[in-house]
DNA sequence: GGACTATTTTTTGTATTCAAAATACATTTG
DNA sequence: CAAATGTATTTTGAATACAAAAAATAGTCC
């Protein structure tokens, strides 16, 4: 766990298929609820079975595919009770997160954070949604990096990677992007400040109304269903984590 | 990630293999840092190469090997800056675990709660170490039940077997052991109370405490190192959490 | 004798093969 | 025609086979 190797990364193959097909989740290509079928994907990657039945195990311990024994693997389609628990333990790992990150951050990463603040805030006045994901999601990769502690980002990461999928698209309504702005001119205020227990509440607050916001389109993407060529209950591209 | 089958389990093999192997991991059977050869492990298991890598892949993902390309697999071997930063996260779930007990907990839980904490107390009257740690774990997983968070669960489960295959033993010491007993008899106060700030507090406050101790463990441990066969820092026999 | 290299052996990574289960399809029967 | 049953096909599960890399061993040279 704390060895690293620096010599140029020989591909493994069972390790660039996983990294493949959590792209191809994420990005979803391969919808919520979809099968991965074993042959066609061997095909499409041109591989054997065997190492990409070895990445399937990898992303089912990971909790992005199910295994359904004798019935192949299927990309997890969360339930609204699934989203809600996993936002719940996003907010609580984005409050741990929070605080050892005011106990921790230094001035040059402090710095960093306050300028790609900014450079969010140049993105909500320009209305521009992509820059501002972009923007956000690299602030909070900040936040992680700043609470110095590996263990809490790769497991943060994981979790994540199960929303990812959702690819849902908040902060659509300007009421509710503003406030989401608003959590983040406090979190900065609060870790300028190195008041611990502030940003983890506000970190925390903001993860809930993100969960409340998503949850919300979910209804409504269900309620409405798209034309969708594959069953799946996937809103619009875009991450908003 | 919802559905339930009530049909006769029939087992598949990678599923059992990678139990077998998580059981021989915490057991210390495979100590850490212990090398997992394939052509051994298959001859002990009976069973052929393709279901037990499978299994050492899905034990990768969840954090208990490390899989080092074109030389196999080892069982991790945390560092002190590792059992660290495990820590801290175990303590910002338990917190949150703690949080959303307090909220959801019904009359019935708490009440088997308080019947598991006053054996615990029998057992530290006793100094019954064994059924200490039995009924420790037991409460332990009752919180996290109260909490009806199924991904925080497993999420906490995941990272808390990283640490149980350090096999440490603590509250050795009558004081550190008191110590640990009133923060239980706060902690089923709080839970009673409601107070979910209280209770994460406890609980934080009960994991740090139990970071120390084991970290302190496990420098004495390497400055005395024991006349093991296979190299491995691991403690006595006990699973503390 | 020690360090280096060549060669053998072992071990891991991947592909292929075989077996079993599930699904799809067709046929039969009420 | 619908339901049920039997058969063929597909798909998954597991074992074996083959290839490549790493480790161990032996031999050579200084």
């Amino acid at each position: 766990m704390a060895s690293e190797n620096l010599s140029i990364a020989r591909p493994v193959l069972h390790e660039q298929v996983a990294q493949r097909l959590r792209q191809m989740l994420v990005e979803g290509l391969i919808p919520p609820g979809g099968k991965l079928n074993e042959r066609t994907l061997c095909e499409e990657l041109s591989i054997s079975r065997t190492p990409l039945r070895e990445a399937i195990k990898m992303l089912a311990a990971e909790g992005l595919v199910e295994l359904l024994p004798n019935r192949g693997s299927v990309a997890v389609q969360l339930s609204e009770a699934d989203v809600h628990h996993t936002f719940e333990v996003m907010a609580g790992l984005e409050g741990l997160s929070g605080e050892l990150a005011a106990q921790r951050v230094t001035e040059a990463e402090l710095n960093e954070i306050k300028a790609l603040h900014y450079e969010m805030l140049a993105a909500y006045t320009r209305r521009d949604l992509s820059a501002y994901y972009q923007i956000n999601a690299a602030i909070h990769r900040s936040f992680n990096a700043a609470a110095k502690n590996p263990v809490l980002t790769a497991t943060y990461n994981q979790v994540n990677a199960r929303l990812q999928a959702l690819r849902f698209r908040s902060n659509q309504d300007g009421d509710k992007w503003q406030r989401a702005v608003d959590e983040h001119i406090a979190m900065v205020q609060a870790l300028q400040a190195r008041d611990a227990a502030a940003l983890r509440q506000v970190l925390m607050q903001h993860l809930d109304n993100k969960r409340k916001v998503v949850i919300e389109q979910l209804r409504s993407a269900q309620n409405a269903p798209t034309t969708d060529n594959n069953a799946s209950p996937s809103l619009t591209e875009g991450h908003a984590l």
